[in-house]
Formats: structure tokens, sequence, C-alpha cells
DNA sequence: TGTTAAGCGGAGGGTGCCTCCGTATCTTCG
DNA sequence: CGAAGATACGGAGGCACCCTCCGCTTAACA
């Protein structure tokens, strides 16, 4: 009718906040309930009709990967407030840790997060892209500050602490990646020389491979 | 009233039967539909009602595990055969393959077993047990001819093929860990052979691989 | 304030889950 | 062999959840 067509309206508020609404609902739903829970159960506890939910994610696969494109954001916000803490070499930690909680509260989630890297890895990249680049501005800060050795990737680091936290159904894993993790740092710091202790007689580790 | 019914009945063969087809049916249609396919298209493959399928399997979980347990136990089995084989490097290689395979028919139940690892460890257990004893029985007879190091254990050797083997998301996987596998089964020969060509033993006779 | 399209909710048809129980079949024993 | 009783079978049925569809509501714009 209208000519004009191009002109697009602002977005409803009410669909907005019910958007928002949902991906809280849902990450607390899944996290409890695991990949099965009810959308239904996830609807209700949003406050919206279950087919507002329908609307907005056609497939139970978008909202999954909403939320979790929603969470690694955050984590990635949290590395850009870090960038302002004092202590670079803490800042790190810290993230590290917070990383560490992430997947302890997502412990309903890994099937489905296997799942869903399974079919869209494009989601896959997205994450590793985003968290790399995180994890690399802090110890990138770290580096600068003369505080860690530079001679380890922001790949590797990733590697490493995904690596820790693949085996989360032994009990206890929790507090034992923790404490990898701190010597894990501990490891990465530039040490004087007078306190090298000798290494244990393990093999060889292969030289950081590095990327790009 | 009866205090004497310590005598057991031989098993009903139809019931035999049934929790037989039932698994055989789980199989299939597990590994095609991956974990969340139809029970009663599983009952329905199997030719039972439903009802007979909840009473050998009172929860999905339950008739994952007996699957996984029955395959694990196939692959034990196998290793047995395998013993008697003339050559013990070439056994032991070919058990490493029939083991990738199994992975590769498991596409669909990797997530399922990710759920099912988590909350029974116990089954876990019973794998890592029984394979660790089918690999260490091949590994021990290549070694004791003298053909392969002793330094290596099953476990190292269990633990390097299934962390092969969890990369198999990626595609063209399968080729890269068989690669893979026979450079590792080359390594781990008391005479490394001067490079032998990488091939792909479709047949039964593995003479052709012999030279030193 | 009126117009209009974007958004909302939930009824409803379909499918799968699991239980329950009347019936069929197998084993045992006379 | 045949009866008796234990054991297993099948599938109807009630329930939960999935997802679509459409009449009603409400926010955006003029």
């Amino acid at each position: 009718m209208d000519d004009h067509t191009d002109q697009i309206r602002k977005p409803r508020a009410d669909a907005v906040r019910n958007r928002e609404r949902v991906l809280e609902a849902a990450k607390l739903v899944f996290s409890a309930g695991g990949p099965e829970a009810s959308l239904e159960a996830v609807a209700k506890r949003a406050g919206v009709g279950i087919g507002t939910l329908y609307r907005h994610f056609p497939t139970r696969e978008d909202l999954f990967e909403a939320v979790y494109r929603r969470e690694v954001e955050q984590l990635s916000e949290l590395a850009e407030q870090l960038k302002n803490a004092k202590d670079p070499v803490d800042a790190l930690r810290r993230w590290l840790r917070s990383n560490v909680e992430f997947v302890a509260t997502k412990k309903g989630m890994s099937a489905a997060l296997a799942l869903t890297f399974q079919s869209t890895s494009e989601l896959a990249a997205f994450s590793m892209d985003r968290l790399t680049k995180a994890i690399g501005s802090l110890l990138d800060r770290a580096v600068a500050a003369g505080e860690m050795r530079g001679d380890i990737s922001p790949e590797d680091l990733l590697r490493a602490l995904v690596g820790m936290c693949y085996m989360h159904d032994q009990p206890g894993w929790q507090s034992s990646v923790l404490r990898m993790l701190d010597v894990f740092v501990d490891g990465l710091r530039v040490q004087p020389p007078s306190k090298v202790k000798a290494r244990s007689s393990k093999t060889t580790k292969p030289a950081t491979n590095r990327k790009r």
C-alpha cells in the first residue's frame, strides 16, 4: 500500500521484555533440569504463554543456543571489566575461576551442548573465538606488565582450561580444577631464577603450537 | 507361607528371546535416532509390546546401559578370539580398528553416554576395566613375542585410543584416527620399520605388511 | 485519539511416556 | 501327557509435553 515501507518500526517494548524473560527462565530451568526440561515449564517460569516462547525461539535448539551465547558474552564482558583491575595476574586468575563456576552451574547443560556443538559448529566457532579473545586480553596485559611469560598462547590456555573441566563428572572435580588452575597460573608467572624446581620425569612437552 | 521358595525356575524361553530382541532393536534405533529416540519405536522394531520393553528395562537409562554393556562385552570377546591369531601385532591393530568402528557407529549415542556416565560411573568403571583387560591381553602377547616394547601399560594405550576418538565431531576424524593408530602401533614396535606406507587393511591377509 | 500491525496467550490435536491388568504361554510336577 | 500355577505378554488408557494456529490485545506512529 504505502511506498515507504522501508521505514522500520521500533521493536515493541513488551516483545523485548518477554524475550529477555524467557532467556533468563531458560537458563535457570535448563541448569536445574538438564537439556530435556519442559519448555512449558520455561514459559511458565518466564510468565509468558507457550506461544510467545515459540515465536521467539522456534526450536529447542534455538533457545539453547541463545542462552549459551548470552553466557559466553557475559564471560567476555567480565574480561572487559577485569581489564581495569590493578593486579593483572589476579585478574586472569579470577576470570579463570569464573569460568569454572560457569561450567559447574551448567552441569545439566553439558550433554545438550555436546548435541548442539555437533550440529552447528558455528556456535562452537563463535564461542571459541569470543573466549580466546577474552582470555587473550587478560593474558597480554599480564605479560606486558612483566609478570608472566610470553610463550603461552591464549588458545593454549583456553584448551588447558577446557581440558581440565572436561572431567567434570568425577566427584570433587571443581576444587581439583581450582587447585590445578592455581598451579597453572603460578607456573605461568615469571619466576626468580633461584626458585627453579626440578621438573618431573614426564616426557617432554611438545612446544606450544602457535596459531596465526 | 512358603519358606522354601529358594528353588529357582528356569527362565522362560520367550522372556529371554524378547529381551535379546529389544536389545538388538535398541542398538539400531539409538544409533540412528540418537538418545531421544522413541521407546515405542524400539518396541515396535523388536516386535514386542511396549509393556514388555518396560518390564525388562524399567527406565530409558537401564536400556542404554544394557546396550552399551553388551557392546563392550562384544569387544572383549573379540579380543579373546584375536588372542589366537598368528601375528600378535596385527591382532592388536585389528582390535584397535574395531574399536574405532564401534565409536563411529555409535555417533548418535555419544550424548546419551555422556549423560549415563555422569549418573552411574559404575558403568564407566565396568567398561574401563573390561577394555583394559582386553587390550592388555593383546598387548602382553605382542610384548611376550618380542615384537613390542614393554613399557607401555594397557591403561596408557586405552587412554590414547579414547583420547583420539574424542574428537569425533570433526569431519574425517575416522581416517585420521586410523592413521594415527597405525603410527602409534608402529611406534610401539621394538624395531620401527623403515617407513611402511600407511595402508587400509581390508583383506584378512595381514602378511603383506611384514617387512624388516 | 484512531489506525494498524506486531505481539500475546492458550486451546487443541498429536505423540511419546509409563502403568496396570486381563490374557496367553511356558515350566514344573503328578 | 496334562493340569496347575507361575511368569511374561500386549496394549489400552491417563498424563505430560510438543508445537501450531488464530482471535484478541497492545504498543507504535500519525
